[in-house]
DNA sequence: GCTCGGATCTAC
DNA sequence: TAGATCCGAGCA
């Protein structure tokens, strides 16, 4: 039987989306669904987005749709996107500064699943059903659907890698996207620069 | 108001 | 490589 851990605290997810963002590979998720089920994945993939940068939404200030972005740290940001997916994101950094980390992948193989059930953006939306109701929860508390915690078997930064980000036009001169490279999880498309 | 295009994914 | 298919943002 695994023994339940605390959540990552509050100040883990204050520091810039930077040192969040490679902080986070190898950390768990639980989902707690309505019907009470639990499910723990380990988080393989990760992208940081500055207020400062032009792929991020809150490049051009705060917005009804970012304005999560803008409030305190370790809160969850989700958007719809391509009119079909959702986007699960933690927010970082201070308070009234617009940052956070994209969850592209997560590892679930120790439940059994496939890996391929939430190796993307969309899919582990889908897969954990997160929407836009999901948008402004805490993640740092007990009680919430969603909480991060560190992971079972601390990471070497070894073993995790950084490139560019995926799917956006400007800012692709920052590598702030990081993966474990053993993990199949991987979000497949363009692995490498 | 209206238009444009996107931090995606799947199948053709 | 296109198509599904929505909504925020920007501009008029």
């Amino acid at each position: 039987m695994q023994r339940q851990q605390h959540p990552l605290k509050q100040s883990f997810f204050s520091r810039p989306a930077t040192i969040v963002a490679p902080a986070l590979i190898g950390c768990s998720l639980f989902r707690k669904f309505d019907d009470g089920t639990i499910l723990r994945g380990t988080i393989v993939e990760t992208e940081a987005y500055l207020q400062d940068d032009p792929a991020c939404h809150a490049y051009r200030g705060i917005t009804k749709r970012n304005q999560v972005m803008f409030g305190a740290a370790g809160f969850a940001y989700v958007y719809f996107i391509y009119g079909m997916y959702f986007c699960f994101n933690v927010v970082t950094g201070k308070e009234d500064e617009g940052e956070a980390v994209l969850i592209r992948a997560l590892d679930f193989s120790d439940e059994g699943y496939d890996v391929k059930v939430a190796n993307g953006p969309g899919k582990l939306c889908n897969f954990l059903q997160i929407d836009k109701m999901m948008n402004g929860i805490s993640l740092f508390s007990d009680t919430s659907s969603i909480a991060l915690t560190e992971g079972v078997a601390r990471m070497r930064s070894l073993e995790i890698e950084s490139s560019p980000r995926i799917g956006i036009r400007l800012g692709k001169e920052h590598a702030w996207r990081w993966f474990l490279r053993s993990s199949r999880a991987v979000s497949a498309t363009k692995r490498t620069c």
